[in-house]
RNA sequence: GCCCGAAUGGCGGAAUUGGUAGACGCGCUGGACUCAAAAUCCAGUGCCCCUUAAAGGCGUGCCGGUUCGAGCCCGGCUUUGGGCACCA
């Protein structure tokens, strides 16, 4: 019987649904481990070679966790709502929901050609009512309560209203927007309009006027991680930055938590320094500056990191946007600013972007008082200052700082070094050290030293204080669109109101046009989008609202009454290691890490961060083949010839291509216009050209897991996928390797049958044979826990070619042979355990134990004698003689350094020489 | 511009973390089996010098350093991938 992978594969996915081999539950008499693969978005174009590399990665893991005795929960899901599915709609006027369902049905028959380990009985789809009905609740949660600085902690709204009754604002520290001071008695007094709007302002969940990225091509405002250069990540439209009211998440408030919890977790130092930027911790001082508009003082607060650099203030800025600005602008300059702030208010973000560089402004007409110096400095409007950061208003220091530096130049305005000896005639001095000068009290002192001894001087004068800022902003939660988490929010005389948890979910309605009319979301289509009739919220959730705590659900994936039970959260706690993508990094990675916080706040979860350990895997690449075109001819010259004409590259079908052969008859045949062509060869052959480059259909390099499948089986393409290269690491697709794991599996199974006879004895194994398979069990346990599969593979083809070459044929190596490759490769292993005897899965067997001795190598003790007296001992071969270790011991130039009378010294020996000689 | 990471044969990649560089696989060359092909098996394969072999020399992006010894550590570059981008 030679290695028909296709019946065995199809046996045995049929044999696992049917004995539903990997469904598990909560048992407390093992423990747990909780492998997570980021679920996919169902697109329709299915998957190809490159999406299953991570969860054929996680699925090894769990597999080899389960042989080591634990309880493995391993789901799979879908992140089911989304633009592209909309964005079709409006096309097409196919409801998004059925295109979904489709895409779903697809990707489901094609994970489950590849034999994956899941307990699909925990699937989640976030379009489900029943799934998203969860979402609902928490964002309700996060309506219902407030952030308090002083506990570090969200807390219930209700609280809030306990401790503005008892001493007004004043008695809370709280993460909030802005809001006047009020006493008991004047909130008391508030009208319940009054009241609302307050709340409104501290809520984690929060409706607020904000500077959105409106994206104009899609109908939507935009995340920040959902905007690239200007462009939205998803169909590439630009994106213009707009003032809207929306839904925000209060995110900021948990920046500080968000950012030391990275310290406690097992996920890549750049992921976690990308995280870092992002959050974008700041630590500076704000300071208040008196200003004046030619009739009115105000105080202004700047927030600056270099108060140090105080005394070399010779102007300010403020954001264009800043509320300030129209304070501050004198009627002799209201032309000229008004003019500029038309200018920039029609640039679009991506304008900007590339306009980077390009200094612009104007002055408002009003002068600052320098705290430190009592001197006047204009103040100035440019689009440089930003308005959602610190203050949006800076003091400018052009002689060390590069930004205030060019606008300086730009308007002529005074640069005042004040470090000794910096040179400021090109360029700024941003660095931060020298000695001050020119700065009063702080003259003489170091940089670093006057950075704080300026802050201390601030504080004490009252002049302003220390303040860390972040860079991480709330994140806008509303989407102009249909195909997403309707808000359960209807607004009662234009109080947003939520609707009552019973009433949950609230089911998105059907409705017949997904276009959005005159600026209005599709859901304003909807008939009768009323709660207890009045109005609902007509924009839905972001697609990250879903996937914000879908790990929990899967824990507890059908309970009506909770989105998990404590029963449940408590055995399963947190997600032990979780698979997928770089791109996450700034989405859905922050947003789950803050949605975990809010519920572990509430008591709902156990654990503050969801994710113990993450790996990320790399992309795989497509490797893209072309022709030469001579130009003006139909004919095609091969790689190697083709410097001699001027050609045009062109992409061509991977599929019409080996080794970079291409086979000339299917070329002729894969396009009419190729009907004809022409070729000059090399050597009889078409050698094509090759790039790596992303795998795509339009450039005709997409490689499917299911032609591997059917080609080579499941278990050749998960060993070959894992034996590309490292997990983490992007690497290009090259099916022309994929003979050599194929050919390994075809040898191991020679190790049972030779065909139509089963080899396998019950004779008692040599120590050569018991030594190959040991070295094994010891590489691969070792290489798994790192996550070393491709090393693990070539372990593997070692072992198996060694013992092919003993002839090995007994039981006692081959039996765990079959459990070591069972995670690798699970059909061919389920095949062989049942043909050695056994009536359950190899998924209930036991890791072999690994025992060392079989691995030593050939080795000895000798103790080595140098003139006359025994000094060292050492490890060696046992065919080397005592005489020639001795005698290379004593040639080794190391050797005065180490002699000693009782020196223990490894010797490190190749044949013929000393390599080294180490202390023990 | 700033912050991470990477660089090893024709290719994908190994190297016990400072100790025989190039494991394993692909590709290529030669051979066996075959009428032939496929499949399978065996041998060779870093580069240079050389008819061949032996022997030798050179080799982990570049320049320098530490060390008995460096792909690995330190300093300075180059190229390349990724992230951020007026965050005061």
């Amino acid at each position: 019987m030679e290695y028909d992978f296709r019946s065995i594969e199809r046996k045995w996915q049929e044999w696992w649904i049917s004995h539903k081999t990997y469904r598990v539950g909560e048992d407390a008499s093992r423990p747990k481990y909780y492998v997570l693969d980021m679920f996919p978005y169902p697109s329709g174009a299915g998957l190809h070679v490159g999406h299953p590399l991570g969860y054929i990665a996680s699925d090894i893991f769990s597999r080899y966790k389960r042989l080591k005795g634990f309880n493995v929960l391993h789901p799979m899901g879908y992140d089911a709502f989304g633009l592209p599915a909309e964005q079709y709609a409006i096309q097409t006027g196919r409801h998004p929901e059925s295109t979904t369902t489709e895409n779903i049905a697809r990707y489901r028959s094609q994970l489950d050609r590849i034999g994956f380990s899941y307990d699909w009985s925990r699937e989640v789809r976030t379009c489900d009512p029943a799934y998203y009905k969860w979402t609902q609740w928490a964002f309700l949660k996060m309506f219902g309560c407030w952030y308090d600085r002083a506990a570090d902690k969200a807390r219930p709204i209700e609280e809030l209203v306990a401790a503005f009754e008892k001493g007004g604002s004043a008695a809370v520290d709280a993460s909030c927007g802005e809001v006047n001071p009020f006493t008991a008695e004047q909130w008391k007094a508030f009208s319940e309009k009054e009241k609302s709007d307050i709340l409104m302002q501290y809520r984690i969940a929060y409706q607020g006027e904000t500077s959105v990225n409106w994206c104009e091509g899609l109908g939507t405002v935009l995340a920040n991680d959902e905007v690239k250069e200007g462009l939205s990540v998803r169909g590439g439209f630009p994106v213009e930055q707009k003032k809207m009211k929306q839904w925000q998440l209060r995110v900021s408030a948990y920046a500080g938590r968000l950012l030391e919890g990275l310290d406690r977790l097992d996920w890549s130092d750049s992921l976690k320094e990308m995280q870092r930027n992002w959050i974008g911790k700041s630590e500076g001082t704000e300071v208040v500056f008196k200003v004046n508009n030619g009739s009115e003082t105000y105080d202004m607060t700047i927030f600056t990191t270099r108060v140090d650099t105080i005394f070399g203030v010779t102007f300010m800025v403020l954001a264009p946007e800043s509320d300030w600005v129209e304070k501050l602008t004198t009627p002799a300059q209201k032309a000229e600013v008004d003019e500029y702030l038309a200018y920039v208010k029609k640039k679009t973000e991506r304008e900007r972007i590339a306009e980077t560089r390009t200094v612009t402004g104007v002055f408002s007409g009003s002068y600052a008082v320098n705290p430190l110096t009592g001197e006047n400095v204009p103040v100035w409007i440019s689009e440089y200052v930003l308005a959602g950061y610190g203050t949006g208003a800076i003091m400018a220091v052009p002689a060390h700082d590069s930004r205030d530096y060019a606008f300086a130049r730009k308007f002529n305005l005074p640069i005042v070094p004040i470090i000794e000896g910096c040179d400021v005639s090109e360029q700024s001095f941003d660095a931060k050290e020298g000695k001050m000068c020119n700065s009063g009290f702080l003259n003489g002192m170091d940089v670093k030293q006057a950075i704080e001894a300026a802050k201390d001087y601030v504080e004490e004068k009252g002049l302003g204080r220390r303040k860390t800022n972040f860079r991480l902003r709330d994140a806008i939660f509303s989407r102009q669109r249909y195909w997403g988490e309707p808000f359960p929010i209807y607004y009662k005389d234009g109080i947003a109101t939520p609707v009552d948890e019973a009433d949950l979910p609230l089911q998105l309605p059907e409705i017949s046009d997904f276009k959005s009319k005159g600026g209005e979301p599709p859901l304003a289509n909807a008939k009768d989008w009323t709660y207890k009739g009045y109005p609902l919220e007509t924009s839905t959730m972001p697609g990250f609202a879903g996937s914000s705590a879908y790990y929990l659900r899967y824990m507890d994936p059908h309970n009506d009454q909770g989105l998990v039970s404590r029963e449940a959260n408590a055995y399963w706690q947190d997600v032990d290691l979780y698979i997928g993508g770089t791109e996450h990094a700034t989405g859905h990675l922050i947003y789950s890490r803050f949605w975990n916080k809010f519920l572990f706040d509430l008591g709902y979860v156990v654990k503050d961060e969801p994710f113990r350990k993450l790996v990320n895997q790399g992309m795989i690449q497509g490797r893209s083949n072309f022709v030469y075109r001579i130009v003006g001819t139909n004919k095609f010259v091969s790689l190697g010839l083709k410097d001699q004409y001027e050609t045009t590259e062109i992409h061509v079908d991977i599929n019409l291509v080996y080794n970079d052969r291409l086979d000339l008859e299917a070329f002729k045949a894969w396009r009419p216009e190729f009907q004809d062509a022409e070729f000059v060869l090399e050597n009889g052959e078409y050698i094509c050209g090759w790039a790596v480059e992303k795998m795509s259909k339009s450039m005709y390099n997409v490689v499917n897991p299911d032609s591997i499948c059917d080609n080579y089986g499941a278990d050749t393409l998960r060993l070959y996928e894992m034996f590309l290269g490292p997990i983490e690491q992007s690497k290009p697709w090259d099916t022309k390797g994929i003979d050599g794991v194929n050919r390994f599996l075809k040898k191991f199974w020679r190790l049972f049958y030779n065909k139509d006879q089963w080899l396998v004895t019950d004779e008692k194994a040599t120590p050569a044979e018991l030594k190959a398979l040991h070295k094994l069990i010891g590489k691969e346990e070792a290489d798994i826990e790192s996550f070393s599969y491709n090393t693990t593979i070539s372990a593997f083809m070692i072992a198996v070619g060694e013992l092919t070459d003993l002839g090995c044929n007994k039981r006692e190596i081959l039996e765990p042979l079959v459990v070591l490759i069972s995670p690798f490769a699970p059909h061919i292993a389920e095949e062989l355990w049942e043909a050695l005897g056994h009536n359950t899965t190899v998924a209930d067997a036991r890791f072999p134990e690994y025992v060392a001795a079989y691995t030593v190598e050939n080795t000895c003790t000798y103790p080595v004698s140098f003139n006359g007296k025994t000094r060292f001992t050492v490890d060696l071969p046992k065919d080397m003689s005592r005489e020639a270790v001795e005698e290379a011991v004593r040639a080794h130039e190391m050797l005065p350094k180490y002699v000693g009378e009782q020196t223990i010294v490894k010797v490190i020996v190749v044949p013929g020489r000393i390599v080294n000689i180490v202390l023990k």
